[in-house]
This record gives structure tokens, C-alpha cells and sequence, in this order.
DNA sequence: CATCATGGTAAACGTTTGTATAGTAAAAGA
DNA sequence: TCTTTTACTATACAAACGTTTACCATGATG
């Protein structure tokens, strides 16, 4: 956004503010009677400005046919909530998944992706609280030392993932919970994914 | 959708879709064009019904002023990051937005709300940590202990806000850092807002 | 059977809208 | 310093666009 003018920003940020209330992009004539300007020329001007570098796109000579480049990308997307995880189904089967939360496409990177509410304080040292919403990349295997989801059991939990060559830790973030230690070859615990990202509602 | 006709139905996806992809709506003769009708007339029709079954909204007279109800409501809006903030200037200045955070609208309830990101680790009991962001709702005053972004001398701060007869507190949440305390009618300290969502993204 | 909603055609009207030409003034680069 | 870019005013025009009136045909409703 640095190649723009202070006030062909304006005009930007008018013609997407405008997109997010009507949903349908402004004529020129809106645009000049909201900057309170007396010829259309200007405007015109300024959005052929923003077409050529790259701001906008549009069909000449049709009425609002204005596209703000980008603006899809900024949408929204429902990601499913997942509750208690059935054993045997699919992570993301229906019977798993309590509820849809929007999250902002580019926080989405892989498809699969899921949100989990935390139950219990046992990452409270991590600042992640009960009642939270974790963004989870599915994979097979995290970082050491990752925040990850861990099945146990078909319990869902949420602890910092460690490897060695003979065993797994996890590990909460909370003196009042003990590491769960597996040697290695147990097939009770499998990590369902990452942790991307914290999601908190107050009040 | 059980009180359209086919017909009618075929109209509705239509506009749908020429909205998805030219992320703006058709005029009346393009959708007459599109299906091959010989006059605008049938179109009008067709959109006038749709509208008065709730399906679609529109502004009359003004070109391809129509607008699918239920299509935005999943969408999110750029909500401004504010840096530091700038003596005398208005919260929402340019000159304080470092950037923008798509966030979804259905946590956005009132105009002016925006983003901060925190410094330091005085909340960090509170489960907020350097880095985080955290959506603000702008208000002049909190409930008491709530979490509040707070402007001390040109400085925004996030603390726990209390209010007594005769002083205002501060606590941060974190027993490195001591409580601010201003006797009533100090004029130095102005709530911003209340903090009502965080976002923390891991990696 | 008459009636009403649906789904059209045809032609015309007036406004909305994008575009163009000509010119001004100030700021920014070269 | 000269030139270009930015940011406009003023006026005008043609095309695009929504709207309207009049009319026709079909199928469902009562």
C-alpha cells in the first residue's frame, strides 16, 4: 500500500468500506458526493489510478463495475468446532463437531483445518485458558516442543509434544498436572495436529 | 427456499453466482441476456418477486443495487491495528493504524472498534501475552475489573480497571508490576475501551 | 367456469452513469 | 528551473440502465 497517496487511499478505503455495508460497489457519482467533490472527473481519475496499480478491477463503461482485488481473500470461512471426539469416526465426522466459527481465510492454510475448545486449565501457564478456541493444523507429528492435540484414549487433549528416541512426553503447562510419558510403540496416543492459533471471547 | 418457483430458483442462483465471481452484482439486461430473454420486463419481475419473498435486498432505480440477503453475514471486516498512539490526534488517525486484521463481523457489534497488539507481559496471569491482539470496543468507562485499554500519558495500556469513591486503579496481572492508582478528577488517565476478544497466532 | 399468479414479448421513456474535453493550481521530481 | 504528476472544477454527451405501459399465453386455484 506504499505506492499510493495519502488521499488515493482514502479512496480505496472509501470504495471498500462502501462494498462491506451495500455489497455492491459505488457509482463515481458516490463516490464524488461523499468526498464532496463538484466534478465526477476527479474520482474517475483516482480510480483509474487504483485500477492501474493494481487495487482495483473493473469493466469499463459499466455501472459499479468495480471489484476490489483482494477483498475475497479476506473473507471469512466457517471452520467447524470438533467436541467430544467419537471413537473410530473421522475427526471431522458430523457427530463430532458442535458448532461453525468464522475464521479469517488467510489464517487457513491447509484444508482440514478444525477448532477445538479447550476443556480445563492444564496449558493456563501457556496462556490458554478454559473455554478457548484452538485453531488445529491437522498433521501427524509437531515440532518438539510444539503446542499440540493429542488423542488419548479418544480424549482430545491439548499439550506441549515431545519426542525421544525411546518415548513421547507431554507435557502440560501447569504444575498441577503431571507429563504423560509413552514409550515408544504405544499406539494409545496419536497426535491429531498443531496448534495455530488462540481464539478468546470476554464477556 | 420452498416458496420459489424452479424458475424463480434458477433466477436467485444466478445472481448468486455472477456475484461470486464478479464480486459484484448483475444489472437486469445481464441477467436477461443470460438467459436469452427478449425483454427486460420478465427480469424485473423475477427480481421484484424475490425481493418482496426476502430473498434479495435492493436500493430502486439505482443500477445493479441488489444485494443477496444472508450472503454477508459470514464475511469478516478489516479492523485496524493501532500502534502508537499519536498525542491529540483522533484514536483512529492514519497516522496510528499500522495495519489491518481481517476479523469476522459477527464479532463486531459496534462502529469504532479496533485492534491492539500488547507490549510486555503485565497481563500475562490473564492469559494475554506480548504479541497478542486484542480487539478493543471503545467505551469511556468499564465495569469494574474488567479488562480495559487504558491511555496514561500518551501510553495505551492494558490493565484491570477499578473504580472507587475517591481513586482509580489499575492492576496488571502480574506481581512483577505494581498497581497505578489516580485520586478522581486526575485527568491523565482515559479509558479507551474494553478488550472483548483475544488472537494469539503460534508460529 | 372465472380468476389469479406466473412467465413472457415489444416498445418507449427518463434518469443514472461512465466518459471526454478543456482548463486550473499545487506539489513532487529531474 | 522545467516537467510531470496529482488533484481537482466545469460542462457536455452518449450509452447503460431501471421502469413503465400494453398485451399474450399457460397452468393452477377456487
Amino acid at each position: 500500500m506504499k505506492d499510493l497517496t495519502d488521499r488515493q487511499r482514502e479512496f480505496y478505503d472509501y470504495i471498500v468500506s462502501f462494498i462491506e455495508e451495500n455489497s455492491y460497489p459505488p457509482t463515481i457519482r458516490e463516490i464524488q458526493h461523499h468526498f464532496k467533490l463538484k466534478s465526477t472527473k476527479g474520482v474517475k481519475d483516482h480510480v483509474d489510478r487504483l485500477v492501474a496499480r493494481g487495487y482495483l478491477n473493473r469493466a469499463d463503461g459499466a455501472a459499479r463495475a468495480l471489484e476490489v482485488v483482494n477483498m475475497n481473500e479476506t473473507q471469512s470461512v466457517s471452520i467447524p468446532i470438533v467436541g467430544r471426539i467419537a471413537a473410530g469416526l473421522p475427526l471431522l465426522a458430523d457427530e463430532n463437531i458442535e458448532d461453525y466459527f468464522p475464521v479469517s481465510k488467510n489464517q487457513i492454510r491447509t484444508p482440514g483445518m478444525f477448532l477445538l475448545r479447550v476443556r480445563g486449565d492444564s496449558m493456563a501457564d501457556a496462556a490458554i485458558l478454559e473455554g478457548d478456541l484452538l485453531l488445529v493444523r491437522p498433521q501427524p507429528f509437531v515440532d518438539q516442543g510444539a503446542i499440540a492435540v493429542v488423542l488419548i484414549d479418544d480424549e482430545a487433549t491439548v499439550k506441549r509434544f515431545y519426542k525421544f528416541k525411546d518415548r513421547v512426553e507431554l507435557r502440560a503447562e501447569n504444575p498441577k498436572y503431571e507429563d504423560i510419558v509413552c514409550s515408544s510403540g504405544n499406539e494409545q496416543i496419536r497426535v491429531l495436529g498443531k496448534v495455530t492459533a488462540v481464539y478468546r471471547e470476554i464477556n
